[in-house]
DNA sequence: CGATTTGCTTATCAAATGATAAGTAAAGAG
DNA sequence: CTCTTTACTTATCATTTGATAAGCAAATCG
């Protein structure tokens, strides 16, 4: 298989992983949040506390939109800024009680469509897709440098 | 290995998979086009020629808004529509002969980022992955049905 | 110490996006 | 031959998003 073959092999990837990505996220979140809101509450959820430096970083918006959306987020009590001891200028984020509540809820749903995919798979099919995750996610889809 | 590990490591899988695809598209599109027209783009280079409603169906987003982006990049001479022969309530899309070479253009680039990613591999490696590819492609990230 | 940089905020603006209402023409159904 | 449905268009509007300017306080640098 030569490297164009190859890259056309990644490319339908990609699109299927994006398709199912929807698929199995679709309409999990409340109404009154925006896309981007979201986007960032799921990703508070997985790396709690951040700062908004780093939602920032990752969600790939301007510090002030990062500001505003945060702010908002804050007013309808999803999450909570609480300063970092080390550094003043620093705010962390957490997920509030409710913010949890309802990151726990859409995360339950995404499960249960994400395990509905699987429920034909055997035992072995199950071992070899988990093989086939650390496979890419180490030599493929890895993060940052080189 | 749980249910519960099993849908973490699905997760921590799927937010890598985004990130990259982020990286090695980073930038490939022309100043000129909105995100949702580069997405466009992109689907009907893979998929062409596709009616607007495949369009509307793939990019979800409502025919309204379809037929106003395709409008848009026809008149960037982006893009070009044309008649079904069996059907004439539809309309085709293809890419001009401007849009291939765009597109061919950003492929390109994705392609040598996608390559970059590989260069340390063994050709063990390269056949571990595309084996990976293929069973995450059919077993967990197929499409429709069921 | 003073100067610069970092982390965040507020305010404002324009552009992109999403949603809805209303209309046309062709196809298909009874 | 009507009636309904499908495919698309145009127009309009509210909201979301992205970008920029300006400012403040804490940290760091020389």
């Amino acid at each position: 298989m030569d490297n164009k073959d190859f890259f056309h092999k990644f490319v339908a990837f990609l699109t299927a992983v994006h398709q199912v990505t929807h698929e199995v996220t679709k309409d999990v979140k409340s109404d009154d949040l925006t896309p981007v809101q979201y986007s960032i509450l799921e990703y508070i959820a997985v790396s709690q506390p951040v700062t908004l430096s780093q939602i920032s970083d990752c969600q790939h918006m301007s510090m002030p939109n990062t500001s505003r959306e945060i702010k908002k987020l804050s007013e309808k009590n999803l999450c909570e800024k609480f300063a970092v001891a080390e550094d003043r200028r620093k705010q962390y984020v957490r997920l509030s009680t409710e913010g949890e509540a309802m990151m726990n809820d859409a995360f339950t749903r995404i499960e249960a469509r994400f395990m509905h995919r699987l429920k034909d798979a055997s035992q072995e099919e199950l071992e070899e897709i988990e093989r086939a995750l650390d496979v890419l996610h180490t030599k493929l889809f890895y993060s940052g440098k080189s």
